[in-house]
RNA sequence: CGCGGAGUGGAGCAGUUUGGUAGCUCGUCGGGCUCAUAACCCGAAGGCCACAGGUUCAAAUCCUGUCUCCGCAACCA
């Protein structure tokens, strides 16, 4: 069996790790235990990314040095395997030495075979945007953002010549069907080479603006600049070039990401590969993002879901479980108590663990907690034998496909099939009238199908997975288990194994009252528009700290809210989403504030309106028109709505 | 005409590559069983497979066009 290697990507130290890094990282723990179950040397590798200038800023604003900010971050990540059972052979970290070490070396060779060259930032520079434009993104000769005029700017950089291996990518797309999958993200790779010509990538920083970095070994003027530092950690954790884990595992490397990382694990990676003459991974799989419905999320602002919460809550294993099933691999999913609870009861509780409570209480009762002998298979049984060793196979099939619902789903065709077994069967029936012979034959087919299940589950549901079979009296371990002959062969379980006696693998949850009624959702109030409620695994999101109960009352009184009226309102003359809105707050003059609310409220509908301003924001410009201040809403059932006075207020009033 | 995805019974989805009786889970209603975690089993109601054309003996599936929704990129003080 080929070595497999299994990565999810290093996460960027500027955020606390939430649920969408907690997806990632289980999924490749799935991914890597079911490789390992399948008798695979499996090689399971996260970390995180750590230079870059967002570092240094936010280290400076921790009042920090850029490596204490990363150890402090890095932590809280590396904190968070234990609890998820995570069973990854190495974290590695960007600013170890050996990581710095792999990527000069890397380079130097892409440079010597000429594909990295000395050439021009093209660069027309908004010192509003702190960024350069290309000559295609001005609108007549302005910053597109502020409208103002640009500085033309050369900066001297290093580029990989990308461009190169536009055609020579795209073969390997076409030629490796499922090199990029699901088919959706292929397709958008696809369509990326196809239309925009490929540029070639910058890939350094002077000096002079960013010191933070892996230095170039062949300029020690510059510093590498995020990809060939931060994607090359995957060959560098292997010890590449002529580390023994290399050669063993990159053959079968797999790479897992969240969609927003897409185009430089699709684009750039293979390229760099190529370049430097190296074999490209095997798979990128690809999955989307957590949405985060109006449940009743947690007491943290926004609605950043702590996955910890939800284990203390509702134990690793069915979180886990949830997480795969609920997520149809590569689109994106909802993620609510609600749905975790329901999923939890239907699933795990009334299929899985009350069958699995059944059988064992049944055979503690007929047989005295003894696996029985499995005699004749009568139709009923062949039927069974058949269907399990089927929906074993489909299992097997999609959960390589990183089908992984699927995957569940076809599992529990054979959990259901069990009810619906013992029930046609009525092994009750069979004990009344002392049929022993066929009692045992039923209770055995139940328990070699169970056996079969919790050994599947265990990629997914580690703990619970070695708990049922330890209950079912079977011998466990990965390392020796044997996936081909379960597809094969029915009857592994031996008879005469002990069993318990009785089983509570999941006491069913109780639906909370206040998520049943939708009016009783809890609103939240938050500055509009409503943030994304996206959660992408390796979003640059500003950590809400969610562990932190509270603010002091000195915080919020640096807030000046206000009262004010709206006397008119027009659409951003340069965004879609924003309005600009006139507001009499009883000051000299009203103040023009604009406001991200444009896809909920029409402009001429909002003249007149009372609003709740945050007034002592400083003012800044926003697509080039000023805004002074904060419109806030809160969240309706199916919009936004404004905050406003109930009673009689002047437009100045304070808000306290 | 920026790029991409999706429209299938009340909800969430599979099926579309390789046309051929429309399927699963949840929910609702009725019944059954007693081994079990108010669970499990059986049955029923509920779909013009977004719309319009076309190809075909036959279209959810292939082709063309239209509509709607959602992401991505710019914008969210």
């Amino acid at each position: 069996m080929e070595p497999f290697f299994i990565s999810t990507p290093i996460y960027y130290v500027n955020a606390k790790p939430h649920l969408g890094h907690a997806y990632t990282t289980i999924v490749a723990d799935c991914m890597a235990r079911f490789a390992r179950l399948s008798g695979r040397d499996c090689y399971f590798l996260t970390g995180t990314d750590e230079h870059g200038d967002k570092i240094v800023q936010a280290a400076e604003k921790a009042g920090r040095s850029p490596q204490e900010f990363c150890d402090g971050i890095s932590g809280k990540f590396k904190a968070l395997l234990e609890p998820l059972n995570i069973s990854n052979q190495r974290f590695i970290r960007t600013t170890e030495p050996e990581h710095k070490a792999v990527v000069q070396r890397f380079m130097q060779r892409v440079y010597d075979s000429g594909d990295i060259y000395f050439g021009e930032y093209g660069g027309h520079y908004c010192y509003g945007c702190e960024r350069f434009y290309t000559e295609k993104e001005l609108e007549n000769g302005l910053c597109p953002q502020h409208l103002s005029k640009t500085e033309y700017i050369s900066e001297k950089n290093y580029f990989f010549r990308m461009s190169k291996y536009q055609d020579w990518l795209k073969r390997h797309i076409l030629e490796n069907p499922d090199f990029i999958r699901p088919e959706r993200y292929r397709n958008e790779v696809l369509a990326l080479l196809e239309s925009g010509a490929l540029e070639d990538l910058c890939i350094s920083r002077p000096k002079t603006r960013l010191t933070w970095g892996i230095e170039l070994p062949f300029d020690s003027d510059y510093v590498c600049y995020v990809w060939f530092d931060a994607l090359i950690n995957y060959i560098s954790a292997l010890g590449w070039p002529d580390g023994a884990g290399f050669a063993r595992y990159w053959p079968g490397a797999e790479h897992l990401v969240a969609k927003d990382i897409l185009k430089p694990h699709a684009i750039f990676w293979p390229t760099m590969l190529k370049a430097a003459g190296l074999p490209v991974y095997r798979h990128l799989n690809v999955h989307g993002y957590w949405l985060a419905r109006e449940t009743k999320m947690s007491k943290s602002l926004g609605n950043v879901v702590a996955p910890l919460d939800m284990v203390q809550r509702y134990g690793l294993d069915p979180f886990r479980f949830f997480l795969l099933r609920e997520m149809h691999f590569g689109a994106d999913a909802s993620f609510s108590e609600e749905a975790l609870i329901a999923r939890f009861n239907a699933d795990l509780a009334n299929d899985l663990g009350n069958l699995f409570s059944r059988v064992l209480a049944m055979c503690a009762k007929y047989f005295g907690s003894v696996t029985p002998e499995p005699g004749h298979p009568g139709p009923a049984e062949e039927q069974i034998r058949g269907l399990a060793l089927e929906s074993v196979r489909n299992y097997q099939t999609l959960f390589r496909n990183a089908r992984f619902s699927t995957a569940i789903d076809s599992l529990w065709e054979l959990v259901r099939a069990l009810n619906r077994y013992v029930d046609s069967s009525a092994p009750w029936s069979l004990f009344k009238e002392g049929k022993t012979a066929e009692l045992g034959t039923v209770m055995y087919t139940m328990l070699e199908c169970l056996r079969k299940t919790a050994l599947h589950l265990w990629p997914v549901m580690p703990g619970t997975a070695r708990n049922m079979l330890a209950q079912l009296g079977a011998a466990f371990d990965p390392a020796k288990t044997d996936l081909e002959a379960e597809v094969e062969t029915f009857g592994l379980l031996p008879a005469g194994t002990q069993l318990a006696v009785s089983s509570m693998l999941f006491p069913r949850l109780e639906q909370p009252e206040a998520g049943k009624a939708p009016e009783a959702k809890t609103a939240k109030v938050k500055a509009a528009p409503a943030a994304k409620d996206a959660l992408p695994a390796a979003s640059l999101q500003a950590a809400a700290d969610s562990a932190s109960p509270g603010i002091a009352f000195e915080d919020f009184q640096k807030l000046d809210l206000r009262v004010g009226t709206v006397l008119s309102a027009r659409q951003h003359p340069n965004a879609d989403r924003l309005l600009c809105l006139s507001v009499n707050l009883g000051e000299d003059a009203p103040r023009q504030i604009v406001s991200g609310i444009a896809a909920f409220f029409k402009p001429e509908a909002l003249a007149g309106q009372q609003v709740v301003v945050v007034a002592n924001l400083p003012p800044r410009k926003l697509r080039g028109e000023e805004s002074k201040g904060m419109i806030l809403t809160a969240e309706g059932p199916d919009g936004l709505r404004l905050l406003s006075a109930s009673g009689d207020v002047k437009p100045g009033a304070k808000v306290s």
